[in-house]
This record gives structure tokens, sequence and C-alpha cells, in this order.
DNA sequence: TTGTAAGCGTTATCAC
DNA sequence: GTGATAACGCTTACAA
């Protein structure tokens, strides 16, 4: 009853008011200032769900993060999603984070999501190849950014970080410092990000000519206890790395911790690297050598492209963004060695 | 024009569809069967929005997290709030996250979430003394559970975990194998876990007898820098502490970095211990010495009161739930050196 | 057991 | 510029 009520108090009707409210030209300017004034004083917010049912928008954009995996805690990825979060607070929308457990159906909670009304628009992280979310929400015209490209992605649906490019430097910084033997530690497969770290993994081998062993390439959740076992065993391998790449700084922290229990000595014995440059990265004992990227540019990249969708506008965004090394000691002796 | 189109493909009311989908007992069983099997069919999905709208509850829980606190990233409330969120889902419930910068208005933020009508309660994290967000709420008579007791709260509406008797307990430990020159980094002095930690400390600390100097006294945020700097402070005091405690596991990792950066050796020369157990304390090196406490039953408990309160449900909940001390390397010398 | 009709608080399309 | 009035898609008395 409440834009209805502000109307009677101020005697006029509910369109009127609701014209002012929402800045419509074709309004009495001293009308306005009148409604204005008069929702200020009584304290008049307009109902958002009636908003939404009248008008079918929500101001809300919307991301489903799967409880129990770490990308709901890794601090990295909470930070670009607290940059998007502003961006967006900024121009009036809203974050709305939400959930979906293991013994849930993907599909169906990503269509229940964007057929409930409750968001404009989603955000998609931890993309697959050929991803069914994205196919569905295709199908449904429902507007989406993705972190994380795929090879049919257009630029008005992406912000990625060049992955390939980073575990290219990344690899051949080793190489260059006399490390033959590397191993991999690559994430899911089926992410898309894993392909391109291994892609650029591969290409700098190839291209100093050193031959993989395939034992040395393994796939794992983006944890430091996956990272443990898999590093556990390329440790015990006879033909046995000098150096190992992790695909995230908590893998690092699980090889480096793998490692340690084995005798050897990070840093010395063998090189580990990371990705990402979590928090934790250089605090630990050996502090860990890492790839960097803008994380508020990668978030506020996100919700550009999607206020560009769903309002419309025409932000220019950068869909690829370049990763540095940040050097540590986890692969420091190879750089003291150098010269 | 949904459920109408249902209605109508059936020959029913809208009324008698809704009622059947809604599982109302005054239906007769075989039309429902009909309405259920058609609405599977046609794939009839009611609009939440409308729902929302026309019975003023939304099946929300909202929860707003400071974007830039480590709040939004710390492991263990992350894990917290999963645990949470999937109780409320199998009670078909959603748990809604969003974000608050340092540049909006607190209490102005909670309002406006309180009174869109998209949440019917609000989870409270980081819970101050005297908490004004907590008063709002109350004044407004809006459902709302904290995570972290005060003073004047009833049982109904909080849980936590003992921080007082695992702060005792840590203390009284490290006093046991010698310490009495023992640091404490709290967490910023408003929250009201700082103060129960804190008692927990003093009281140990009382009861062995021992003065406490109050340079090694200090708050800072719950991140590796701001422990970093106190830990610098009071590690070149002259009179220095023999042993610091944290107030979680990611300053015990500052601690731990400041006290290698000046050439201690953790373990040995000095005793570190944190609260939490997070993630990363089993791996780094040393591993942390921490207080671990049943964090699915936390989040679960939460969620109980939560449906206790806008459902009506009668869910027992342990407001209280205890913390244990879990020994690894960051105090370890001490307990060799014991028998 | 089912149907009718009046909301829920907005927006939007008309006339005026 | 302003005001009726009909949506939006659902719930819920109340009547039948």
């Amino acid at each position: 009853m409440s834009i209805k009520k502000l109307a009677a108090h101020l005697g006029l009707s509910k369109s009127t008011v609701s014209r002012a409210l929402n800045g419509y030209t074709d309004v009495n300017e001293q009308t306005r200032e009148k409604v204005l004034k008069a929702a200020q004083d009584i304290g008049y917010k307009a109902n958002p769900t009636a908003k939404r049912l009248a008008s079918g928008k929500s101001r809300n954009i919307g991301i489903i993060l799967p409880a129990h995996s770490r990308m709901f805690v890794s601090s990295a990825f909470s930070k670009v999603l607290a940059a998007a979060a502003e961006f967006l607070a900024k121009h009036d929308y809203q974050l709305i984070v939400t959930t979906i457990f293991d013994w849930q159906d993907e599909q169906q909670v990503y269509f229940d999501f964007i057929t409930s009304g409750l968001v404009d628009g989603v955000f998609i992280v931890r993309t697959r190849h050929l991803d069914p979310r994205i196919s569905m929400l295709k199908k449904h015209q429902f507007p989406y950014v993705c972190f994380g490209f795929d090879t049919d992605f257009k630029n008005d649906c992406f912000v990625d970080v060049d992955n390939a490019q980073a575990f290219y430097d990344l690899t051949q910084r080793q190489i260059k410092h006399g490390h033959s033997r590397i191993a991999f530690l690559d994430a899911p497969n089926e992410l898309t990000v894993s392909q391109a770290r291994k892609q650029g993994y591969l290409q700098a081998m190839h291209e100093a000519h050193i031959s993989i062993d395939p034992h040395w390439l393994l796939n794992g959740e983006l944890n430091e206890h996956d990272a443990m076992k898999m590093t556990q065993k390329i440790m015990l391998l006879i033909h046995r790395p000098t150096c190992i790449l992790c695909a995230d700084d908590t893998m690092a922290l699980g090889a480096i911790a793998a490692c340690e229990t084995l005798g050897y000595q990070v840093g010395i014995d063998i090189a580990v690297a990371g990705y990402g440059d979590y928090e934790h990265s250089r605090y630990t004992n050996p502090s860990i050598t890492t790839v960097q990227y803008d994380i508020d540019a990668v978030g506020e990249g996100m919700s550009k492209l999607m206020l560009n969708k769903v309002e419309g506008k025409q932000f220019e965004v950068k869909n690829w963004h370049e990763a540095t090394i940040v050097i540590r000691q986890s692969d420091d002796y190879f750089i003291t060695n150098e010269t």
C-alpha cells in the first residue's frame, strides 16, 4: 500500500508518483520535488519485489558457487568477486551469491536460478570446455559473462587471464634456470583454464626440445591435499622432476609440504611455483613463486560486460589480462645459482 | 500468465491449481495428481517473484559480508556458511550472500536489505558489542541469527564457539610448557569474539599468577599483514615474549613470517599458536598449532535457529560449541621438551 | 472439494 | 502533466 499511501498523502495518483520517483520527464518539476521530499519525509521505499514483478527487472546479478569447492574460499577469486560486486554496486546493481551442492543437479539449479526472476544476469566461473551451463544460458537467451575463455566465445561474454602465456613464461623461466625435468600439476582437465595452462607449459617445453615424461603431468582439484598426493607420487619416481609447477598456490602449498615430508628442501633440492598470488604465498616458508594478475581489472571487466548486456551500456573491456611472475623463495636457489 | 495457463489447460481454476501445487489438504488427490503431472509435462514453474509478492515470503536467508575484509575469504568461515546454506537448501531455502563496501553506510545497507523483501531473515557475523545492526533488526522485528554471542543475547538468536574456553586452554597449555611471557595478538576490540578470547587468556594468566606486560596485548585485523607488524613490534622489545597466541590462523601465519624474518626459529626459539584450523595451517612450515571446532555443526545451528524463527520450527540447537586444540609444529618444541 | 475475486506494490498504456 | 486502469503471477479468504 506504500506508493498508494504516498500518493494519497500527496493528493496525487499512483502513476504520477511513480513517474516522479523514477525520473520520467513528463512530470512537472515542482511536482517531482514535492514527491521526492514527501518520500524522504515519510520514509517511503519502493518494494523491490513489486518492482520486479511489474518491470521484469531485478537489478541483481547472480553467481552460483559450488559450496564445497575451494572456489568458494579462494582468496584470489573472492577478490575478483568483490571487485565485480563493487563496480555493480556503483551502478546500483547487486551481486547475489548462491550455492550449489554436489547432490544437486547443476542444470536444474541454473535453470531455476535464471527463471526465478531473482537476477538479470549470471556470472559463470570454472568454465568448462563446451560448458552445458553456457549452452543452456544461450538457449534461453539469458545474459551471462564468464570468467574463463572457451574456444567459441565472443569478446562480449568473457574475461580471462592469459593462462597459456603465464605458464609458458613460468616454464621458460625454469628451463632457463637449468631445469628440464619439470612436472606440472594441473587443475581438473574439464576446466578451460587447465587446457590453457597445460598448453603454455607444453609449448615452452617443446620449444626447448625437452621431452616430457607423461608421469609428470597430473590433474587434480585445486587444493593442498590433492597436490600433496600427486607430489608424493611423482617424487617417488626413479626419474623424478627437479621442478614442480602447480595450477595454483594452494596446490603449491601442498606440493611444498609433500616435498618437505619426503626430506627435500624446497628452493634448493627442488623448485616449486604456483599461480594466483594467493594471500598466504608471501608469508609461507618458503614463500611461493607465483603468477599474479590485475584482480580488480578482471572483476570490473566482468561487471562491465554484464552491464553492457543487461543495460545496453558501452563499456570498453579488455578480455585478456596478462599475468606476471612474482619471484619468491620456492624456486629461489635456481635464481641465485644463475648469472 | 503461467498458472493461469496451466489452469486453463486443465480446465481448473487458478486457486485449485495453486492449492494442489502447494500441498494443501483440501484438494482431491486425483486432482492434485493431474495438476502435478500437467505441471511436469508443461514444464510449469511458479514465478518466485510473484509468489514473494503475494505471500510476503521469499524463502531466502541473507548475509551481508564486508567485501574487503577477510571474512569474505576466510576458509573456515566459508565452510560455516556452506554448511548453513546446505541445511537451508534441504529445507527449500536459499542463502543469499551480498556485499558491503567501506564507502557504504552500514545501517542503510542493512535497512535496505531487510526491507527489500529479498530475504526473510539475516545472518549476522563479526558481532560487535551492542551491535547497532542488531538494534535495528530488533527494532524492525526482523528475524536474525548471529554467529557470535553478545552479553544480552537470548539462546534463540546465536551460536558461537566457546572462545573464552579455547583461549583459556591454549594459554594454559603454554604455561604448562614453561611459558610465562605469552603475548596475545587479538582481533579488533569491537568484536565480541575478541573480548571472549582475551578473557580466556587473561584468566589463565591470572590463575597462574603471571603478570601481563601490556605491550604483549595487541589488537589488529585478522590478516597476515597486521599480525606481522604487531609481531615485529613485540619481538623487538627488550622484554620480549617466548610465546605468541594469535586470534586466528592468518595472524599466526603472519606472526611466524615475522619471527623468521627476525631470525627466530618458530617452534624452537618461540612458540606460536592460532585459532580456527584454517586450511593452510597443516601444510605450512612449521605447521600451525591451532584450535578447531565443529564447523558443520555451527553452520547447521545457525540455519536451524533461523528456521525456528521464520518457519516456527522447533529444532534443538546447541548454542555453544567447544573448541579443541590441534597440536602441530609451531609450538612443538615445548611439547617435546615436556614429559 | 472447487471456484470467485480481492489483494500484494509496482509499472505501463491509455485517455484526458 | 496527470489520472484511471489494466497488467505482472501468484496467494488466500470466502462463497458455492
